[in-house]
DNA sequence: GTCTATAATTTGATAGAC
DNA sequence: GTCTATCAAATTATAGAC
């Protein structure tokens, strides 16, 4: 079936992947991932020397996908109601991909926020921050927008397209019992920067 | 120090708050609790016969505290935006007094949503939920807001609520380094309800 | 590289003295 | 009611054959 190792590695990183997506790290076991691959847990440790390594693998690639293309997408020089549409764009479709992170990241940064800000700053959030930031203060000085606090409008963006990744398991159930909720998901990034939008518009 | 089991009592459950809050379910360690709470296993066992019923005690009452009133605030009768300017000073006021409540119930939801979803049935939340979801509709078709589906204006109150609670401490170091976050948030219910208000008001 | 079998460790849970 | 000591089960991790 399987001839190299190249093609295992990635059938492991593949299941490690769903397994921590949907149990978290404490609650993954070794056997479970070992068996989504297709492999035994000695093989599974042959590559990875232990869970914890794995993890760290798996979740340093997912933050990489994630805060890279957030920081180019909000350093770029494209309009301000398009970038709030291409940020939340983004963040759908690799949250929908990883849905662990932001409780892991939100776990660990209510016990140590400076780890998760030197990534930040690694990969170049904080600037493109700071652009953004410029960009809607000067979007309201041009009377395009309604006066908001930008960190108030990035907070509450971040919030739109967070909240629902980690929320879905019970807000699907809670508000979409008779739909597939990773389609009402695929659509919620336009609509998300649609209600962003409608809110700040003049 | 501790003359009588109901101290004992609490001291356990304000120490299993604390922890299953910040490791989950899977995360938390018996003895981590037992230390937390300055007594050993053996207690803790002689108090909660196990892991699971001790984390059902926990995880109710935390429930009951979030939920119990925002059902309340869902099912009354006010007017639409007074009951989302309502819904949100609540959940403000509630997460700031109990900050681990969110992450706490996400990161059990994750793994087993109808636990969840059944204490929302308890507490009477569906039917909240069913009235405001006619009392959107109505609005729509009054022309007093703007067509949107309700459950997503709902998921957005509850994003715009929930996530700067959860996000706190990395948001706040991220957007207000030189400010102290608990009083952002103090005036940020307010503020809230006035996007999502912008957002859907004709 | 991949497997079976097993060691080592962690951790939930209990027995029994005081 | 509270403790020390210990068991039993689950789970990670390794040894060693092929």
């Amino acid at each position: 079936m399987r001839e190299k190792s190249e093609e295992t590695q990635k059938q492991i990183l593949d299941a490690a992947k769903k397994i921590f997506a949907s149990k978290g790290l404490a609650g993954a076991r070794m056997q479970e991932i070992a068996d989504e691959a297709g492999i035994n847990k000695a093989l599974l440790h042959y590559y990875y020397r232990n869970k914890e390594k794995l993890f760290e693998q798996v979740f340093e690639e997912a933050i990489h996908k994630l805060l890279g293309p957030v920081a180019s997408f909000m350093a770029d020089d494209s309009e301000l109601f398009t970038k709030i549409r291409n940020l939340c764009h983004h963040y759908y479709a690799v949250l929908i991909e990883y849905p662990f992170i932001p409780i892991f990241v939100l776990n660990e940064a209510s016990v140590n926020p400076d780890r998760f800000l030197r990534l930040m700053k690694f990969e170049g959030v904080m600037e493109a921050k700071d652009k953004t930031t410029k960009q809607i203060e000067q979007s309201i000085n041009d009377g395009k927008i309604r006066p908001i606090d930008p960190r108030e409008l990035l907070w509450n963006i971040l919030s739109l397209c967070i909240f629902p990744i980690i929320s879905r398991p019970v807000a699907g159930k809670l508000l979409y019992p008779d739909v597939e909720v990773s389609e009402v998901l695929k659509e919620r990034a336009d609509k998300v920067a649609d209600f962003v939008i409608q809110s700040i518009k003049i």
